[in-house]
RNA sequence: GGCUAGGUGGCAGAGUGGUUAUGCAGCGGCCUGCAAAGCCGCGGACAUCGGUUCGAUUCCGUUCCUAGCCUCCA
């Protein structure tokens, strides 16, 4: 099995081939740096960092993830907080990748900023108006949808429908309804670049184009984001790409992730829903969020929930579980196999949830066995996948020990379990059981085995 | 209203034109001093109504419902 996605273009799941062979090109749609992230702005950064480990194992990838430093809402946070806007998204861009990080997303090769490729953008805006593309009007430059024949093609419409169906009310200046700013006017206190249009600033759309262009070139093999942005962010990065470049394709593989909701409901400020992954991660382990949104195929919506967190801790305590106890060296899991069912299930779409599956497959062939060479070997392979995938990535005893806001030690733990462990050869159970059940009010279960005692926090 | 994607067992969540998903929960058994963990086994599902077919949860169409987009948004 080689590797299948599903196209947003073509409608349909496709066999991968990059452009050039050997070589993948990436170009993801990064965060808008005026808040912290989410825990919905998490999916497409940990869905597509799995998407690039992926692609690594066979191709030199290219991964661009960039970040966009000037938007309404950026200006509208240092208005609001009187920060100048440097402050604010320098901020925001560390505190991005930071959160990402907790929750295994790699930094990508290539993170570029907006404000760091005007010049690329007023290029290609000149392009499109030279090419009748493009037009000038009341300060701004829009671009012209009746002048691009596949407008609509990526997001599945109708231009003259969505004409007919218009809830906005259109601007003046606008030839047509759906005609988008490239370049806009800008006040003397807001942020502005010097262009052949006077002092402005670019549209939203533009600068994805262009960075893709300077650091990917003119034909990206795979375009990621949310499916949120297939209509108008993409659209309009095709049509303005393609354009400027005669036709040349833009990206070969379009692949967008579903929404995630909050309890059935839209995660939304108003209502107060909203959870930022910077604070989730101060009490729950970030591989644990990761494999909660791993739980869920990419393209499908996930509803986030306690008791999908619940889920996933089951599913890391019974990984973990199955390689508790097993010694694997840090070189040895790098060179070993990951098992072929687990990369065939990501291959297949990224299908996450039967890579998982395949995950508990080889636990429970771990688990059974009784060679400790074969157990050896299989625990080694589970390790490889949960490098793959992004979790696994702790000691098994630091996993089943972190004492959280516990206010039983490890140590204190330990005594006790010495103590029973004197009843129990004394055969004085009740004394034994008294100890274990004081444990189990604190959270602490024991599991006696063949080589003594073993206890778990739960 | 239009477009797109969905509706799977108690819950989560894959997949398939005829045979096991997987995890959690439940039931029975093994193991254990008793448990826990683990192992073995069991039950239970494909929204609705039609159609195609020897046979459909899987293909086609209807209806109902849900989500996203149509305006900034992952």
């Amino acid at each position: 099995m080689t590797l299948h996605l599903h196209d947003t273009l073509r409608g349909k799941k496709i066999a991968f081939e990059p452009l050039k062979e050997g070589e993948v090109t990436m170009y993801l749609c990064g965060p808008t740096v005026y808040n912290y992230a989410h825990i919905g702005n998490a999916r497409p950064a940990v869905v597509f960092d799995l998407l690039a480990r992926l692609l690594r194992r066979t191709y030199k990838l290219t991964f661009a993830r960039n970040i966009t430093d000037v938007d309404d809402k950026i200006n509208q946070a240092s208005i609001d907080t009187g920060k100048p806007i440097e402050e604010i998204t320098a901020r925001f861009i560390k505190a991005y990748n930071d959160d990402m990080g907790m929750l295994g997303v790699s930094l990508p090769d290539i993170e570029p900023r907006a404000t760091q490729h005007i010049v690329e953008m007023v290029e290609i805006i000149s392009t499109l108006i030279e090419k009748e593309f493009a037009y000038e009007a009341d300060g701004h430059v829009l671009f012209d949808v009746t002048a691009n024949s596949d407008y609509g093609a990526l997001s599945k419409r109708d231009i003259r429908e969505m004409i007919a169906g218009a809830r906005v009310e259109v601007a003046p200046y606008k030839r047509s309804p759906h005609d988008f700013v490239l370049w806009k006017p800008s006040t003397p206190e807001l942020p502005g670049w010097d262009s052949p249009w006077g002092r402005g600033r670019p549209g939203w759309h533009i600068e994805c184009s262009a960075m893709a262009k300077k650091h990917l070139g003119m034909t990206v093999d795979i375009h990621a984001g949310g499916q949120d942005l297939v209509f108008p962010h993409h659209e309009n990065e095709m049509a303005q790409s393609t354009c400027a470049h005669d036709g040349v394709p833009f990206a070969r593989y379009w692949v967008h992730n579903g929404f995630l909701s909050l309890d059935s409901t839209k995660m939304s400020k108003s209502l107060g829903n909203v959870l930022l992954v910077h604070d989730m991660v101060k009490t729950i382990p970030g591989e644990l969020i990761r494999l909660a949104l791993l739980g869920a195929h990419y393209r499908q919506p996930l509803d986030w929930s306690d008791a999908a967190l619940e889920g996933a801790r089951n599913m890391l305590d019974r990984l973990y579980g199955a390689v508790r106890g097993i010694e694997v060296s840090a070189a040895e899991r790098q060179s070993v196999a990951v098992p072929a069912t687990v990369i065939a299930a990501l291959e297949d779409d990224i299908n996450s949830p039967k890579a998982l599956a395949e995950m508990f497959t080889q636990a429970r062939q771990l688990n059974k066995s009784t060679d400790e060479q074969e157990r050896h070997a299989l625990a080694a392979g589970l390790l490889a996948g949960g490098d793959l995938l992004g979790i696994m990535q702790i000691d098994p005893e630091d996993w089943f020990s972190d004492p959280g806001s516990s206010d039983l030690s490890n140590d204190e733990i330990d005594a006790m379990l010495i103590q029973r462990k004197d009843a129990r050869e004394n055969r004085d159970f009740a004394t034994a059981d008294k100890i274990r059940d004081q444990l189990a009010t604190q959270g602490v279960t024991i599991e006696d085995g063949p080589s003594g005692a073993r206890w778990r926090r739960s």
